[in-house]
DNA sequence: TCCGAGTTGCGTATCAGACGCATCTAGGAA
DNA sequence: TTCCTAGATGCGTCTGATACGCAACTCGGA
């Protein structure tokens, strides 16, 4: 796939999570406002799994009165909604991610960022039985760690 | 395993975690304080991947005048070590790891409990060569999510 | 036993995130 | 198209987690 083919199908793959938004807001009759509109494209159009304040100086960009607060509560929002999963444990510093398909993560030990990576036979990978009798299972997926690139570059 | 007999493996565990800590901290020239003795055996006899916060109110019921600095700063001078390793992509509200084995966690999306389990199968996971392109590859290890058995109940 | 580099704890600063409330607006009704 | 109100926004403020400077303290080698 040349450069302008994967850029195009990106385009394509964000119109098509904000129609999905666009449906999904409407079906749970939540207000579809500017700046919600704005996050959630924000966050679409990346896969580098931005935190709210990353998300929030991007669309500060565009939309210089927005507030952290309304980026806060959208992206909350919008996992409510189940357009949106968070990566991570804690409630705290969590970062976003709007790609619902099964995929994987790498994640840099030193700078935290975060890339995605697709592998269908990671995709099967078969949790052990015992598992289950911790609680309920909504998926699973692999974690790679390591030094990105760029940090290994800073050494 | 017995109750009796995983309860003996699991001290001695902790005890060897612990001379390992006392070896490296030597080699490494730093001061092996009761407070860093305490917060280390603290976090070497739990699976439950505590915070910092977790952490320094557990040592405070045996050293009431530790202060929250010092776990935090104990915290990140093992990780430097390499004798602890962190969860999730963030260094806000991290939560740490004694446990240097090759093993895999199951994550509660509610609640944030954090338990490990093992695999062989899941250890000796291929992960793509595509991944390498993106810098070095430390570990890599799966993360299951799901609602833990006490959040089901609270629905 | 003594001494100094390294460590601790306190006070304080900073930053992420959340909440109350007055103001504003999306979007259905007329 | 205009009107109206439930719901959303942004500001000021609060809380809670984490970090830093510094004076007092302590580990561990001489």
């Amino acid at each position: 796939m040349g450069e302008r083919a994967a850029h195009e199908a990106a385009r394509v793959e964000v119109e098509r999570r904000v129609a999905h938004l666009v449906a999904v807001a409407k079906e749970a009759g939540v207000k579809l406002t500017h700046q919600r509109l704005e996050i959630f494209r924000e966050l679409a159009s990346t896969e580098a799994h931005p935190d709210a304040d990353t998300i929030f100086r991007a669309v500060q960009q565009r939309m210089p009165t927005v507030s952290i607060d309304t980026v806060y509560r959208t992206l909350w929002m919008l996992h409510d909604l189940g357009l949106v999963t968070t990566l991570g444990p804690s409630r705290h510093a969590v970062r976003f991610d709007a790609n619902l398909a099964p995929h994987h993560h790498y994640v840099c030990v030193r700078c935290g960022l975060v890339r995605d990576f697709d592998s269908e036979a990671l995709n099967a990978l078969q949790v052990p039985d015992k598992v289950g009798q911790l609680g309920s299972i909504i998926d699973a997926h692999v974690e790679v760690r390591g030094l990105c690139a760029a940090c290994q570059g800073a050494e």
